[in-house]
DNA sequence: AATATTGATACATATTTTGTAGCAAAGCTA
DNA sequence: TAGCTTTGCTACAAAATATGTATCAATATT
């Protein structure tokens, strides 16, 4: 799959504006996960396998190339971790923990007896 | 593709924690797209097939259908419009498209001669 | 009554992901 | 130093998704 860069068509943008361009890569299977599990600390490559419960090695590594290539993660001594621009983002996305949790999910409960 | 729902397992989570769930149904292609250019207002199924610039209807509808069944979007007759839930929604991600233009992209500028 | 628009579906093809196996390199252990 | 283990990653077939084009039935418009 094509790295979506700002200023280049991307999916949902011909003229690639950068939130079509991040959308795009962050709408890719498994994108906002690694983010989200990366903001805990440096991980492995089979680390991250396993708290990204079904990902396959093939995608993974897919991803992380995705991500080093859009500046939002690195390979350290340590393992993988968040760039500055990755933290910053994960800030952002952050507060759908919350939401998720205390608006939508009351979607889904059963309803009360 | 099942609709993921918090409480049950989803990709990234067994036991369904509402953001993975969340991360599962925004991960899929176009879903944050959609929810970005229904903000401006209702629109129609050809309408959003033009925004969405190649999306294909059977991929749209799809999308749409998991939309609605999550209390995100639902259909008047005016077209599809996003639900309060979904106005929320959009207001937390609303905050990328600033960070995607002034910080991320300057990653991708042409280097300055 | 004829035409256009809309929300969708059908379906073949293309793309992406999974799942399993396995490999080479590096680190430990005896 | 010879064997285990762990790690990051690749191969590859099978399954799941998405695309692209055609088309349809229902409604609106002329």
């Amino acid at each position: 799959m094509k790295l979506p860069i700002p200023g280049q068509p991307v999916r949902g943008s011909k003229s690639g504006q950068p939130i079509m361009a991040l959308l795009d890569l962050l709408g890719r299977n498994w994108a906002m996960g690694i983010i989200w599990h990366l903001y805990n600390g440096p991980s492995t490559f089979r680390k991250l396998q396993e708290y990204c419960e079904s990902i396959s090695p093939t995608t993974l590594n897919k991803r992380l190339k995705e991500l080093k290539e859009s500046y939002l993660i690195e390979r350290t001594l340590e393992g993988y971790v968040l760039t500055q621009q990755g933290k910053e983002l994960f800030e952002l996305i952050e507060p759908l923990g919350g939401w998720a949790r205390k608006t939508w999910a009351k979607n889904f409960e059963k309803p009360q007896q």
